[in-house]
DNA sequence: CATTTCCGTAAGCCATAGCTAACCGTAAGT
DNA sequence: ACTTACGGTTAGCTATGGCTTACGGAAATG
């Protein structure tokens, strides 16, 4: 069910671009809420609840906070999406099997 | 930035519940609503916020509609998750190199 | 030690999201 | 035409979630 935390999580469009900003590389929470439209502890929340969901992890460095993005949660949302791109596309060569006798 | 809208629609437990049950195959509404713990109209709800996320797709057959899981929202979806998905990989490639030398 | 920097936490406010109940429209069936 | 089945829409309530402000704690710096 982790998969349902990282959803939620990744949902929230601020929290989202704390994330997306991770992509340039790990950073200090400071750095991370510098360029946002909101307070450095709203940031802090967000990334607390993208830590609980196993998006990213968390290192001490001095008096700063170094945050990366992790696999784990990553990986869970890819397994559980998969089930559905499946079905998907299962459903779209029936389909097309289907009209194929059409023509 | 549609994939927005599909994370949005996902992040609900109950949407999400909707969605997994289309994996039994295309369903009427009163089909879904049936073994959930909330009234068909909440249902129908949500299954309007899927099809705008481009999750479901519908058609109508007679008095009923036939609800159905769409690729396209999937894909888009998808494809921005691979994103992370790389970076996170490199990431813990470099790693494994670099702890490589301490051996 | 005192100070400064960096960051997490708590309290409180406000907007939004999801739910139910009630209603309305449409397509069969008689 | 009447009735029934099916489902989308609206209004209104309530709970939740995100934000800010204020605070507290830990590590470097002098």
């Amino acid at each position: 069910m982790a998969y349902g935390n990282a959803l939620e999580a990744l949902a929230d469009p601020t929290r989202r671009k704390v994330f997306e900003r991770l992509r340039q590389g790990p950073q200090a929470v400071g750095r991370l809420a510098a360029g946002m439209p909101v307070s450095r502890p709203a940031v802090s929340q967000h990334l607390k609840v993208l830590k609980e969901a196993g998006l990213v992890s968390e290192e001490q460095e001095g008096t700063r906070r170094i945050y990366r993005i992790d696999p784990d949660g990553l990986a869970k949302l890819r397994a559980w999406l998969d089930q559905f791109w499946e079905i998907a596309l299962d459903a779209f060569k029936a389909e097309a099997e289907r009209s194929e006798g059409d023509t």
